[in-house]
This record gives structure tokens, sequence and C-alpha cells, in this order.
DNA sequence: GATGAATATCAAAGCGCTTTGAAAATTCAA
DNA sequence: TTGAATTTTCAAAGCGCTTTGATATTCATC
């Protein structure tokens, strides 16, 4: 059934239906309600192509997601941004389209994206310290965010961030107060943008402290368990090994606690951790005091909201709202204790036993 | 730049373009390579929408995933079968659109996608026990494959699934070998399918040894970290614990392990486990002996796969190929012996100290 | 009852491509 | 050299919708 069926079926122009349908004003009730039922009976839906083709808009928005060209690993995280993205785009009736491609083929993909028409906007994830996506889609003049930010990109864009350096600060802050000395800083690959200002806020808050950086303290790496349990045991098998651990995520941090309970040492004690808690929904740190210690962010949340961004973006461009300053977000991440973390006198006390 | 302008400044019709730029024979070597450097030069790339609407076909495949209506999970699992579908669609120059929708509106999904001719075909996940949505596909007369089986179903159609049943029957096998017979199962929601077959392959284990099944020791849940965590706890508390888990997915399993531990038993001696091990990207369970005795089969291979049944079954009907038997796939795990697997004797022998 | 404004409907053009059926150009055989 | 066969190119129709500009209808006003 399409449009042209239906009108000739209800003796009206296409016109009158495709308005009466799409809401607009100038079309009496009496015909609209009539419409609608026809609608409904015949089970009608404009076909998206022809809608777009007319439209100018495809009502799609991208997310390339970047599969690790190394390891081809894709990042468990991804399914909960998407989750919350998704939510919103289908609120908003647009589509998502995904695109899982290797780093390396990231610019041929937007390119095509864009000058095919696809889409009407797109995200970035994952940007890298100098990112050349960002230049590249201002360039091409679509509407994107940025999920994260990229250091080296001078030109103001939307992006949506976490404050990893404030929150890596206060994390390392906190170990220090409890009075560790040997932290590390399991860190996720040394590429991306976010990294950095984790290390940034770590390392600030050592030297705020006068305390030295110990780079065999900090490891790099894509994020899984074995990561988190390759390093932690190599660190923890130093003749001066680290009495707490700073992780970028609850992943690896699960490995590190296995590499601690493997080399005998007791967890929450003996050695400290504390994490970034993406808040991935098959990996809930909850309950009354949660495993780790955390400095939390919802990563569902920030796919939510940079999905809601996007869409203002859109919805203003196409109103002819004249391009403003660009949007940007900051959310702040929450610091929660849980049974990972104490004081490094009772650690030393009982690694001397 | 489009067709038109590109034809324009060629001096050539528009007809005579788009077959040089489809490989379509009737058209000289001599203005199809002018053609072809122009459409480069130019950077001219069809729309996707304009293109879509001519050919009737869209070059989109659906995935619908399901977002648990209780808890609002996703399962990152599928970020692995996304990544190997993804693959294979990037390579066959399809879109690949996601709607994380939740179970309850996945019938009105599909219907919507149909009906506005959104996609080519579609992937439908984790289906249930009686999956309404298989019927309902093969109704509206699209090509799809599904991810698994629904037992409820009788008509024939496209899955790819791996053999649970066996798999499962082994790995109890395997364990009842080892001497244990207090053996728990951690299985996935009892709404899904893959889930009875689990339950099924590791009753039948049972019953050819003659052990009564013991309703106690079977859990269903969605499977998350903290899951595995919590129920392990509360069995192992049991006055006659289970001397070793069958755990569905390596993320409970990691909860399972962590409960063993916490309760002062020791992992892969006194407590074995087997998991079924989906081998995502971010936990691998390798090394030369791997953490998880394990029956293995790779998610992301079977979204490879079922991607490209998928695309064969489109392309034969596009080619008018009369439809004969559904395509089905049966994969099967294998079996790997790593650290969480032990003989019962020792391990009862070691709870009695 | 005539006039103008407001309201409701319509026919047709256009979005950017593919594809059909016809025409033009080229090749080949007689 | 000519006519048929073959190769190459083209103009135009069509995919299913939206939207423009025009027309028909209704309503209030003088």
């Amino acid at each position: 059934m399409n449009l042209k069926e239906l009108a000739h079926k209800l003796g009206i122009s296409q016109t009158t239906v495709s308005r009466a349908l799409n809401g607009y004003p100038e079309v009496s009730e009496a015909t609209r309600r009539k419409v609608r039922e026809a609608a409904e009976v015949h089970n009608y839906r404009p076909s998206l192509r022809a809608k777009s083709l007319a439209t100018g808009r495809s009502m799609a928005i991208a997310h390339v997601v970047p599969v690790s060209s190394k390891h081809e690993m894709v990042n468990p995280i991804f399914a909960d941004f998407i989750a919350g993205a998704g939510e919103e785009y289908a609120r908003a009736g647009y589509e998502l389209l995904l695109s899982v491609v290797a780093d390396s083929d990231h610019d041929r993909m937007y390119r095509d994206l864009v000058t095919r028409k696809a889409v009407d906007g797109l995200v970035v994830q994952a940007p890298t310290l100098t990112d050349n996506r960002i230049p590249l889609l201002a360039d091409l003049g679509i509407p994107f965010v940025v999920h994260g930010r990229s250091s080296g990109v001078v030109s103001a864009y939307n992006w949506l961030d976490v404050n990893n350096r404030r929150a890596f600060e206060r994390a390392t802050g906190l170990l220090l107060d409890l009075g560790h000395r040997r932290i590390a800083l399991l860190n996720g690959l040394a590429t991306l943008d976010f990294a950095h200002r984790r290390s940034d806020g770590y390392k600030r808050a050592l030297l705020e402290r006068s305390i030295t950086i110990d780079p065999e303290l900090i490891a790099h790496d894509e994020m899984t368990e074995n990561y988190g349990y390759e390093v932690a045991r190599r660190m923890l098998a130093q003749p001066n090994p680290p009495t707490a651990f700073l992780v970028s995520s609850i992943i690896p941090a699960i490995g590190v606690r296995r590499a601690i309970t493997d080399a005998g040492l007791e967890f929450g004690r003996e050695v400290s951790i504390v994490i970034h808690d993406d808040d991935l929904s098959y990996f809930r740190n909850a309950g009354d005091v949660p495993l780790f210690t955390a400095v939390r962010s919802s990563v569902r949340e920030a796919g939510q909201r940079a999905a809601a961004m996007l869409l203002e973006i859109i919805r203003r461009r196409e109103e002819g709202i004249a391009d403003e300053a660009p949007m940007q977000i900051l959310m702040e991440a929450e610091l929660t204790i849980g049974q990972s973390t104490g004081p490094r006198a009772l650690s030393r006390a009982r690694a001397q036993n």
C-alpha cells in the first residue's frame, strides 16, 4: 500500500493525504480523521526511502565504532553507549546506522556516509590525541558530536565528555590520602585522548605531593580483563610493588583483582584499587558497599545526552538558526567508596608478615 | 555533485554515466574510463536514498537488539556478534541498521522496518521459547535469519545456532567424569530458548548417570557478573553445597570465581567451573592453559556467518531462485580444559580440612 | 448579492537515481 | 557501397514521497 493507492482509495489527492498524515494545519479535521483511519486500516507507512529523497533528510544518524586494527576487538562499553543513544533516536523517529570499521578506514567511511547522503548527523567515538576526523567532518559540513575530546584539535566542535582529568586527580588524591605512595595506573590505549587526560590527572595529583612519577607503574593498552591481570601480576612481582592500582575500567580491574588474590594478597587491604566505572549494565559495581571504589560516570547517560545534543544541532540547522557557539557538555564523575580501598599502613603491616 | 551535474560536465547522458559506474557491459571502455576518472576527481558518490528508491533495494540490514525491559540492560555479547556481522555487510556494501528496543516493542519495530521498506533483511536476536517474531517476519515476507532457534515454532526458517544441548551435555559429562555429583547450573534468562537447550543438555547428562536433578542448583537470570556472584555465594552457603558450577557465560563465571575465593575456597581445586565461552574480545579465555575450562564457540564468527547467510538469501531471492529449503547452520562448540576444573575427590578432601 | 479573505483541496514538479525502449554510431558481410 | 547486425548512446519514464503554486470552496463583511 503506497500513498497513491491510499489516496485513490479515499478519493482524495495525494497532497491532502500526505498533509493529513504529517499534521499540517491546512486540512480539515474531518478529512484528517478519515485519512488517519484508512491509513491505520490498510497499515500504511510512508516509504522511508521515498520520504528521505523528497525531504532531503534521511532521518538517520551514524555511529562509526572503531575496531582495534591490531586485535580486532570491539569495546563492550559501546553497547551501553549505543543503547543510550538509540533510546533517544527512537524517541525522535531517527534510525541508527552502525559501522564497525578498522581505525584506518574511518576517514573513508565518514566521507562515504556524508557524500552518499546516508545520514543527517554523526557521532565520533573514541577520539585520538589529534583526531583528523574532526576537521574532516567540519569540512564536510555535516552536524556531528564527539564523545570525548581531541586535545590536538584547535577549532571548536561539539562534544560531550567526562571530566577525566579531575576524576583521576581525585581518585589519585584519595589513594594518597590513604597513605599510598606507589600507585599504578592501568590506562587505556595510549593513542586515545581520554587516556592522556587521565594520565594528566594522575600525574598532577602525584606532583602536587612531590611524588616522583615512576613510568614502570604506568601501562597503556586495550582495556581487557587479561590486560589487567597480566600487568598487575607483573607489577606485583617487582621488588618494590605498587600498593594501589588506579584502573581505567571495571573490566581490567577484574583482572587486577584476580592477580592480587593469585599473589596471595588481600584485595582492598594489602592492595587497593580505584576504578573508573562506566556503569556498564552487565558489570554493575553496585550494592550497599560496592566492590570497587570508583569514580563513576554512566556511559549510557553519555550516549543519551550525546544523541540529544546531536538532534538539537540538526534541529537548529534545519530551522535556520545561525550557528552559534558549539555545544559542549562536561560531565563530572562521582566518587563512591567501595570495598577495594584501605589505608596503606595496614597493607604494609600485612605484607611484612 | 550529483549524477546530472557530472553527466553535464562530461557532455554525456546520465544513462551512460550511470551504466559506466555500475559496470554494465553496454558502454565502451574509453567512456567508462573517462567517467570513472571524472567521478573520482569530483568525488562523486551516488545518493543512497535516490539509489534505493530507484532500485527498490535499500542495501541495509536491520539488527534489533533486545534491551531487557526489567533491567534496561544490553548484553555485551551483541557487540562482538555485530562486529562479525558488520564486517560481512561492509564487504558486500550493505549498511547495518541497529535498533535497541525493549522486548515488548519488537513486533511493532519489525513491522515498521518492513512496511517502511527501511531494510532488505533482518537478523533476529535472542529468540524466546516460542518467538512470535518468526511467524511475523515469515508472514511479512522479508528475508531474515535467526541467531538461535525457537523450539515452539514449527514452521521452517533460516537459523544459525550453536549446538547448546550437546555442548552442555559434554560439559556436564566432564564434571561427572571428574567425580562431581552436586553440579550447579547458572543459566541465562528462562524466557530465552538457548537457556532451555542448555538445561536439557545438563539434565540429560545427569539423568544418564541416574543423578536426580536438584532444582535448588539451577538458576536463571540475566548473565551479569553480579548474578554469578550472588547465586554462587548463596549456593556455597547451603548445607550441601555444589562442588562444581556450569556457567552460561564468562561474565557471570567471573562472579562465581569471586564468590568461591570470597568463601575461602580454592578455585579449580575445591570448586570447579566450566563455562560456555563466547570468545568475547574483551574477555579472552586464552593462554596456554586458559583460566576457565570451557565449551567455546565464537559469537563473532556466528555474527559473520549469520550475515553471510542472510546476504545469500537476499541474493537468491533477487535472482529469482525458487525458495528452496531454509538455510540452517549448527555450529559445534569445542571443549578446552583450563585451570578451573579438577577432580572432586581432592576438593572433598580439602573441604574437610 | 457582491467582494475579499480565509480555508480546503488539487495537479504537477521535483528529489537523484535506474532502466526501458528508441535512436545514433559503428562494424561487418555481401 | 549498401544494408543488416552490432555496439554505443540517449531521452524519458518511473520509484513514492513532499511541496509549490493554483484552484475551488466556505465564510464573514459591506
